[in-house]
DNA sequence: CTTAGTCAAGGGGTA
DNA sequence: TACCCCTTGACTAAG
């Protein structure tokens, strides 16, 4: 078992996640900002490397507009030596990486275009771990959309452009039950026509579904990771913000909450990414809870 | 310097 | 059809 937190670090004063305007874009403005997020990145994996924190997920803002299509710089070559170091910095060290585009990527939406720029923001993220030389285990994970109305064809739909995908692109997708339309069970329904392994979020699925999440139930879903090419599966957790709106995220990790995540799923091993606001505070304070736990000191001892 | 409005991009829900 | 919500940090123009 590994902890992870997302993208940003808050002890460092960089961010590897700097963008700017449309309105701004030049070539130099680009290339001066990618070579900045990419140092930054450097730094913050040689923070989580000193922290035990062996899971990250690497920002969508690593390279601005890098699918749009004002943006005809060839980052990739321009680049690739940094991404190498980067990528042998997180082989070496045995580090878990995830990427998750935002709202926008929506491969089965009825608009053609929608899905053509979606295809190429997902390009993009491929392109990112590849140029790392990382291997399958590094995912991007995704929702699985809209429901347009009717949902058993859009998620056929779903299934379909999924196929309509280059391999590239395919070898990396991981699918995720979201907060109010697709759950933990219409992922595994794509699973069984398409093999993407199912990223569970467990906050979304207490807000989808409202019930105790049972034993078996997380074992089919673990089942969808074939440990060979995937890796471990991953697991988002958060819990709610105590007093705050039934969406919102909590500002610090609940530990008597995950504590009991932790048990129900003791059967199983996974890499844990936390989505809470103090991002790597929360990190390390679970790594510290974890400390004398089986699943976690078996990663560091192996 | 501080603050409030805005940013490439979508979709769901309500009135 | 119009508008608000989701959620997010940080850019950027205005004060």
């Amino acid at each position: 078992m590994r902890i992870g937190y997302p993208c940003i670090n808050r002890s460092l004063s960089c961010s590897s996640n700097k963008t700017f305007r449309l309105k701004s874009y030049s070539e130099e403005y680009l290339k001066q900002t990618v070579r900045g997020n990419l140092e930054c990145l450097l730094k913050i994996l040689k923070f989580n490397l000193a922290h035990s924190i062996f899971f990250f997920r690497i920002t969508s803002d690593l390279v601005p507009f890098a699918s749009h299509p004002i943006n005809t710089f060839d980052w990739q070559e321009f680049f690739r030596s940094d991404f190498e170091l980067i990528g042998d910095f997180i082989l070496k060290n045995r580090m878990r990486i995830s990427m998750h585009p935002d709202q926008f990527t929506l491969i089965n939406s009825i608009r053609e275009e929608i899905f053509e720029r979606s295809r190429l923001e997902l390009k993009y993220h491929a392109e990112v771990l590849d140029l790392m030389n990382l291997d399958f285990s590094a995912k991007v994970q995704i929702h699985v959309g809209g429901a347009y109305s009717d949902k058993p064809k859009s998620l056929e739909r779903f299934v379909k452009r999924f196929g309509d995908l280059e391999s590239s692109i395919r070898r990396r997708i991981v699918i995720e039950n979201d907060d109010k339309l697709y759950d933990a069970g219409d992922c595994l329904k794509i699973n069984a026509e398409t093999r993407i392994p199912v990223l569970f979020d467990v906050f979304h699925h207490r807000l989808c579904n409202k019930t105790q999440l049972s034993d078996d139930y997380f074992e089919r879903l673990v089942q969808t990771w074939d440990s060979s090419k995937d890796g471990l599966p991953m697991v988002d957790y958060s819990s709610q913000k105590p007093g705050g709106l039934a969406m919102q995220h909590a500002d610090r990790l609940d530990l008597e909450d995950f504590d009991m995540f932790l048990k129900s799923t003791e059967r199983f091993d996974f890499d844990v990414m936390l989505e809470i606001k103090d991002k790597e505070k929360s990190a390390l304070k679970a790594i510290e809870w974890l400390a004398n736990e089986k699943r976690f000191r078996a990663f560091l001892e192996a």
